[in-house]
DNA sequence: GGTAGGATGGGCT
DNA sequence: GCCCATCCTACCC
């Protein structure tokens, strides 16, 4: 896999504004395919990801209210949700909508473009570059991701998202989000169609053959 | 190719 | 005490 510089990336880039997040979950959850994670020497492009709703969607932390967990979710966009799950995994959501409104996007796979090997190191499971961040455990390990960032504001950093010049056309597919069991025919995960960076990669493409 | 089971701890009732 | 937006290994075709 071709290793794009992070120096030449950062010419070619440029961070998201709030702006970019503060609008309907889906939208913003759609348009972030594509878009680049950046953390210290890691960089990946984002290809898969679900939109988390609010009181409605009992899928969704923020269902049951403001709580302290969930706090982050209802408060302005363009901020990182961390979760701690199953005991071992963390999970990174970018929180959208208007402030006081809940809604946020967990990025469940990504492309790595920069510091790889770092990223090999910090997934020793990983056998293929495709299965480095291909899962939202996975993609929090490979790019150092930790409780540390819960609420961290990802226009200022460490952990901030890009708008690369040279972002590929993608193709959006849509499908019912995974490992959940309310809501479970809503249809909001979207993945980059045929990118083999995609978590349950021949899962997905089996499903949408249909 | 496939899946069953276990690891492990925080949030919430 | 139960659930959980997960992952890996062992084991079986």
């Amino acid at each position: 896999m071709e290793e794009v510089p992070l120096r030449r990336l950062r010419a070619e880039a440029e961070i998201l504004p709030h702006s970019f997040y503060r609008r309907p979950t889906v939208e913003v959850a759609r348009d972030l395919l594509g878009k680049v994670l950046v953390h210290g020497p890691a960089a990946a492009m984002i290809v898969e990801a679900e939109a988390y709703l609010g009181e409605d969607d009992l899928a969704a932390h923020a269902a049951r209210g403001i709580t302290e967990r969930t706090r982050v979710i209802f408060g302005p966009p363009g901020h990182a949700y961390v979760y701690f799950i199953y005991g071992m995994y963390h999970c990174l959501n970018l929180v959208a909508e208007p402030e006081g409104r809940a809604g946020c996007v967990l990025i469940r796979a990504a492309q790595p473009l920069a510091g790889i090997p770092v990223m090999q190191q910090r997934r020793p499971a990983a056998r293929k570059p495709e299965q480095l961040a291909s899962g939202p455990g996975r993609l929090t390990l490979a790019l150092g991701i930790t409780r540390a960032l819960n609420g961290a504001d990802l226009a200022r950093g460490p952990l901030t998202v890009w708008r690369w010049a040279r972002e590929p056309t993608i193709r959006i597919k849509t499908t019912p989000r995974i490992g959940i069991s309310k809501c479970a025919d809503w249809q909001l995960r979207f993945v980059a169609a045929g990118n083999p960076f995609v978590s349950r990669y021949r899962e997905t493409a089996r499903a949408l053959e249909r």
